[in-house]
RNA sequence: GCGCGGGUAGCUCAGCGGUAGAGCAGUUGGCUUUUAACUAAUUGGUCGAGGGUUCGAAUCCCUCCCCGCGCACCA
């Protein structure tokens, strides 16, 4: 891409293409190649030994000129290290090099010796400097880094350069979606890749992404779920089997939302929604046991005061959506009428409510204002309405309610997990009562597969994205997506 | 899509009808254990874009663009 016109270079970016050229005069690489490290900046510090020979590059952060001497700090993702350049330990010209051509922002290789300097400060005299790349742009505040949340966005590269909270949380997210999946394959799960175009979007009720194949002259949609597909894997005898990706939905972004976040999906043969509970809440302890040091997680704003705490002390509560909604909407909430209920609301505070919508939309909105974003601590929400989950096996003893689980913890579902339906008979009636109001296509192939016959399973659904907000106390999905959807920047 | 808030130097922000400001970064110096180094001097702006009101607009009005928050759709 061609960097953007602009009408005077600024003067900032004219100073440092003038030490480019001088670099380059001199003929010395500019953009080097190969640089051989024995430490990373961040790994060196926390390891520290003193009095070794080291070899680290990075990027330089700040510099502190003395003279006839200089510190400066060297980072990436691992952190960073003080170095100290001495006069006394490089020619007069070389060091009036690195003063004069070498800026902050530049990637430099150092070779020296640890030391630990007079304040305690863990560093490396460097006894040569190599420069390896040279930055024509300035980078963000020292002190106070990227805060304008576009820039955060669109140019995450300084978010993570200049703020240690961004790095730590994507380092974070990195260890845990990879615990994740060690943990999934320690209990003999296999991991597959099902489609994400396909060509009836099913699994969910959400708007596709529409796309076109060229080839087949036929249109494709990107996928709101792998759950039809991963069910076919059960019919072919993966009986505990993960996914662990992208799904797309055509709709709003927000605080909570992303069009494209990130699912894991796992079915287990022969088990029900009750083992996928224990399965859910076991993992979800592991991993804050393993990466937010215990069970209580607390939520802090940027002065570091605690504002939310969520407690994940097992075992996690068990509630029927009924009993829930009674006890935030009242005992007589299922037996008022329409009108009743959206007046009840209201004098509960919830206004986004209307009376021609059906009673189960009614109970939903209840419950999501009343219950769901209001409950911090995991409750895992079952017996649900059938009409909300299509793909799940009614209750023997109430058919009018499913054997599921949604777990609700800081006030989002993070994670649903089914007794799957297993008779196509059934699934073909729920999908076509579904298909009445959404007018959705069927997918026919999956009803195929399951004719075939697949064996009864629990299966989980775990939004990533919500999941690793709640452990690491992002207030916004952007927070934990690297690179968030933006509106394109138009010429303006 | 609707409502509210925001967009000023590379970054963080102040200014809110009367000559465009500060800190950091940058530039030129001083300083060989500093760490938001210190210190002297100094450069840097189509004030998001376009239109209007006014003697005069970063500031008031209109339209548009982008970002954030809330609502709606949804996980």
């Amino acid at each position: 891409m061609q960097p953007a016109p602009e009408h005077s270079e600024s003067e900032l970016l004219q100073f440092r293409r003038a030490k480019l050229d001088e670099l380059q005069k001199r003929g010395i690489a500019a953009f080097g190649g190969k640089f051989e490290v024995s430490h990373d900046p961040g790994t060196l510090r926390k390891n520290f030994v003193e009095g070794i020979d080291v070899r680290v590059a990075g990027r330089i952060l700040s510099r502190r000129e003395m003279g006839k001497a200089t510190f400066f700090d060297i980072g990436d993702i691992t952190g960073r290290i003080q170095c100290y350049l001495s006069k006394s330990d490089v020619s007069e010209e070389d060091y009036a090099l690195f003063i004069h051509q070498i800026d902050i922002g530049d990637f430099v290789g150092v070779t020296g010796q640890s030391f630990v300097t007079k304040k305690g400060e863990p560093s490396i005299h460097v006894k040569v400097l190599t420069p390896l790349s040279k930055a024509l742009r300035p980078l963000p505040d020292k002190w106070h880094g990227v805060t304008d949340r576009e820039i955060k966005y669109r140019q995450r590269y300084l978010d993570l350069i200049s703020n240690d909270r961004s790095r730590e949380i994507f380092v974070t997210r990195s260890k845990m979606v990879a615990e994740i999946r060690n943990y999934l394959h320690g209990r003999d799960f296999l991991e597959v890749e099902t489609p994400m175009m396909q060509d009836v979007p099913g699994g969910a009720a959400a708007r596709p992404f529409e796309t076109h194949f060229n080839a087949l002259d036929q249109k494709m949609y990107l996928r709101i779920a792998p759950e039809l597909y991963l069910k076919r894997l059960l019919v072919g005898g993966f009986n505990r089997v993960f996914e662990l990706n992208r799904n797309f939905r055509n709709e709003g972004v927000s605080r909570r939302h992303n069009p494209e976040f990130t699912m894991l999906e796992a079915y287990w043969a022969y088990a029900d929604f009750e083992q996928m509970a224990d399965l859910v809440e076991d993992m979800i302890c592991h991993l804050a046991e393993k990466f937010c040091g215990g069970l209580i997680i607390e939520h802090k704003d940027e002065e570091g005061a605690v504002t939310k705490t969520i407690d994940l002390t097992r075992p996690w509560k068990r509630v029927s959506y009924r009993e829930l909604v009674k006890g935030a909407a009242g005992e007589d909430w299922f037996t008022l009428s329409k009108e009743a209920k959206v007046e009840r609301a209201h004098s509960l505070g919830v206004h986004e409510i209307h009376a021609g919508d059906e009673h189960h939309e009614l109970d939903q909105k209840a419950f999501e204002k009343l219950v769901e974003e209001k409950s911090f601590n995991p409750t895992f929400v079952t017996h649900v309405p059938k009409e909300l989950v299509p793909l799940a096996k009614q209750n023997v003893a109430d058919d009018s309610v499913v054997d599921v689980y949604e777990l609700i913890i800081n006030g989002q579902e993070i994670s649903p997990g089914y007794s799957e339906l297993n008779d196509p008979i059934v699934q073909r009636q729920r999908l076509l009562d579904q298909a009445g109001e959404e007018t959705q296509k069927i997918d026919e192939e999956f009803l195929l597969a399951l004719e075939h016959g697949m064996p009864p399973a629990g299966g989980i659904g775990i939004g990533i994205d919500r999941l690793i907000m709640m452990l690491t106390g992002a207030e916004s999905i952007r927070d934990v997506v690297l690179f968030p959807q933006l509106k394109r920047k138009t010429e303006s």
